[in-house]
DNA sequence: TGTACATCAGTGAACGCGCGTTCACTGATGTAC
DNA sequence: TGTACATCAGTGAACGCGCGTTCACTGATGTAC
């Protein structure tokens, strides 16, 4: 195990390294945060797991799928994490949004590579369905909740679950994504999205009596 | 001029090209809308504008800096367009308002190079004043707005203006900056963006008299 | 419990590729007289 | 208007690099008997 010129990260236990797969995740992982999801090499990553440069092709079919991978387990622990958020709309729809924009964000800065691989990869959900299927869990919590908050009966749940994930995801990529010391006088991203997710929901309720916004496109 | 297997864009007049920097970042451009900002290279940009690959350097210092300028250029007209939309605010702040964020999805649309030169490469507008003058500029745009804007006393247009920004660059980002053909079933980003705004703003007015959510961090 | 063998998960060398960048050069242009 | 010359904006060949991927191989592991 050493580091540094030739840098290594994972002990081995002989010939065979035990939980290649599961190493190979973790190298890319930091290298997403090192040098953003297109710095990203297979190549690195096996040698960062102390491993020959052709050794992750057991496990993984090419550069792409090992990629993919992080992005499906990051969907998987951010949808994981948003279901936890939301609980089911309890104690009322409000305080359960909140709670998710929280959680949003939280994932955000937590998982900083999984955000990005997930996100900023262009990668796409509709060619692997297990991808798909995580990625489908998480916004149906954002639908969910679109549906069961205070609301005009005319609005369109879809357009306002859309409307509160672009937001988060702004915020997310443009406040959430550097790494803390970078963001110097800009606010809280957390404060940020709480904020302007609480006005935005107070004016769907006070246009609930008036003409309804959302679903007027005019 | 030929095309397909040596691919080449612009007819050559002799020995000098005539208009090289302009034709490198019109090539550049080409290359970030099809294979994204970080696919770019200098040899192809050249190739692009049939010219030898080491011809760039007599116009620019290296990758970044071809980069940099796509980038510069598309603030400057970024800047005009927000500027132009927002009139500093007549007839009233809400209808320019609007127009602002219409001018912002449609810049993001229209100019998917440019914006992801501007926003998805990680460049760093503190590094380059140009850059930064014109950065600022496009967001001193959106700071008189939130200024403007009917809003409660105590809100701050600061966070204001970075929750419009946000919203914006969440809108931008997920529903603009592909391709028509693959938006499918989505809203039109356009409307999203708009009606969500409109949301805001009466969540604004509506908390005038209530507690300042805004500025209220707690 | 011991041995034969299939299977698994590594090695390491090699390949072709495109890129960024440098270099000595050269053709074209524009200016001084 | 014509010529000498400096400057500018190209050329093309070359370099070193890291990457993705393949290949024949080999050491370790686990299972059948």
């Amino acid at each position: 195990m050493r580091r540094a010129d030739g840098r290594r990260r994972f002990a081995r236990r002989g010939y065979h390294h035990g939980n290649l797969k599961e190493a190979l995740v973790s190298s890319a992982k930091q290298l997403i945060l090192e040098k953003g999801p297109h710095g990203f090499s297979l190549v690195e990553a096996a040698r960062l797991a102390s491993v020959s440069p052709a050794a992750p092709y057991r496990h993984y079919r090419d550069r792409m799928a090992l990629l993919a991978e992080v992005a499906r387990r990051g969907f998987t622990r951010f949808a994981d994490r948003l279901e936890a958020a939301w609980q089911g709309g309890a104690p009322d729809p409000d305080t359960a949004l909140r709670r998710l924009g929280q959680a949003y964000i939280k994932f955000a800065c937590e998982e900083r590579a999984s955000y990005a691989a997930m996100f900023m990869t262009g990668i796409d959900p509709e060619a692997d369905p297990e991808l798909k299927a995580e990625s489908d869990r998480s916004f149906a919590v954002l639908l969910a909740a679109a549906e069961k908050i205070d609301r005009p009966s005319t609005s369109d749940p879809r357009l306002i679950s859309l409307q509160i994930w672009a937001f988060s995801h702004g915020v997310a990529t443009l406040f959430a994504q550097k790494p803390e010391s970078h963001r110097e006088s800009l606010p809280d991203p957390m404060v940020l999205l709480d904020s302007g997710i609480q006005l935005y929901l107070n004016g769907l309720k006070s246009h609930a009596a008036k003409s309804d916004l959302a679903s007027d496109t005019s």
